[in-house]
DNA sequence: CCCCCTCTTGGTTGATCATTCAATCAAGAG
DNA sequence: CTCTTGATTGAATGATCAACCAAGAGGGGG
């Protein structure tokens, strides 16, 4: 097996584990047993458990395009209506784990209270990189939103939207809290599609 | 010192600790040295550490009144301007806190990942007893938001927006990233409140 | 053939974890 | 004075933790 096969499968197995359980309770032991790996090799890629984060948090980040992005707007071309597929990709996921699902990185930067710089930086670049395509997406909208709107915050109003409806979702064990969420969110695009028109 | 104060005391460290460490991350250890406790003491309160989560669960649920909303509320009487005044007391812990506050709820509602029930119907009943304070205020607005409005559906976005804001200014290390959510939030009122003007 | 380097093996270290327990204490009841 | 109760003491337990390390396997180039 060649040495990045077995870097690229530790940050995957971890990748899992620490969305299972979190970093904290996320054992190096369970990390080998998941492996099939000993103590030895993993601390020969990775000098610390913190830089297994690390190694995390950066596929995270170089994964948003093809693992996020691409599939949630698969046969979705209008830009408004991708914000909303998006969304929908993670109702899907609260579904398919039974309402348990967590956003992997809002998880951590909620568990992790004094995360070294480097780790901090990664979670708000996973952010950035998020948001990013939102704006990208409201720019494509163009004049059926207000001229006037930001939208750097909007777009980072969708992540709120989504990071609160996971973890309420999640709290109470149902999808609805999600889905209100969102259809709140529908109505301020709907009402802001309104003013635009007004305007015009 | 009565028994009572003793037990108090521990959930009243244990507050703390669980806010400013997590729960995982705060040990039995942490909290004798915190109380100047030994832990037969600790232990002939409470059975286990899950058990002091529950009193500080309960001790969160039974003060959202005098701890939250009443200094939120000081001087404020308009309905609307009260949930806007609420948003602002966590402004003020984001800023307190060198933006690396968390709500103590979400924190805990996101980093336990297999509460046991009575952990999570705890974790539940906070949020809705948050959010059932927004639903009065939406409701004593009465014909300043749209007839049809789904007053628990924006409690909870309120709650979301608060949520997503407090975890992204903590991410970021700004409050700017509270303030647009907020700002954006702000906006969505502006917007019902005109739509309802214009049905009227 | 041997040298060198990458990677693997798996036992080991010492710290820390939640929890337990027998013993002690103070204070009040009868 | 005796007995009971509830609270407290603090050492001890065994599990688990992240991290370390000496020894060796495997392979490619000289």
């Amino acid at each position: 097996m060649a040495p990045k096969d077995t870097r690229a499968r530790i940050v995957h197995a971890a990748m899992e584990l620490f969305w299972l359980k979190g970093f904290n309770s996320t054992s190096i032991a369970d990390l080998l047993s998941r492996t099939q790996l000993n103590s030895g090799s993993l601390y020969h890629f990775f000098p610390s458990k913190q830089d297994v984060l690390v190694g995390v948090l950066e596929a995270y980040r170089d994964g948003i395009e093809e693992m996020l992005l691409k599939p949630a707007w698969e046969g979705v071309d209008d830009p408004i209506e991708r914000i909303f597929a998006l969304l929908a990709l993670y109702r899907r996921l609260i579904v398919e784990t039974d309402c348990t699902y967590g956003c992997p990185i809002g998880s951590l930067a909620l568990e992790l209270h004094e995360p070294d710089p480097q780790v901090r930086d990664l979670l708000a670049a996973n952010f950035v990189g998020w948001t990013n395509a939102i704006v990208r997406q409201l720019e494509a909208a163009g004049a059926r939103l207000p001229r006037a709107l930001d939208h750097e915050g909007l777009a980072q109003f969708v992540l709120t939207t989504m990071e609160g409806g996971v973890m309420q979702a999640r709290t109470h064990r149902e999808v609805a809290y999600f889905d209100r969420a969102v259809a709140m969110l529908r109505t301020h695009f709907q009402m802001l599609e309104a003013s635009a028109k007004v305007v015009a």
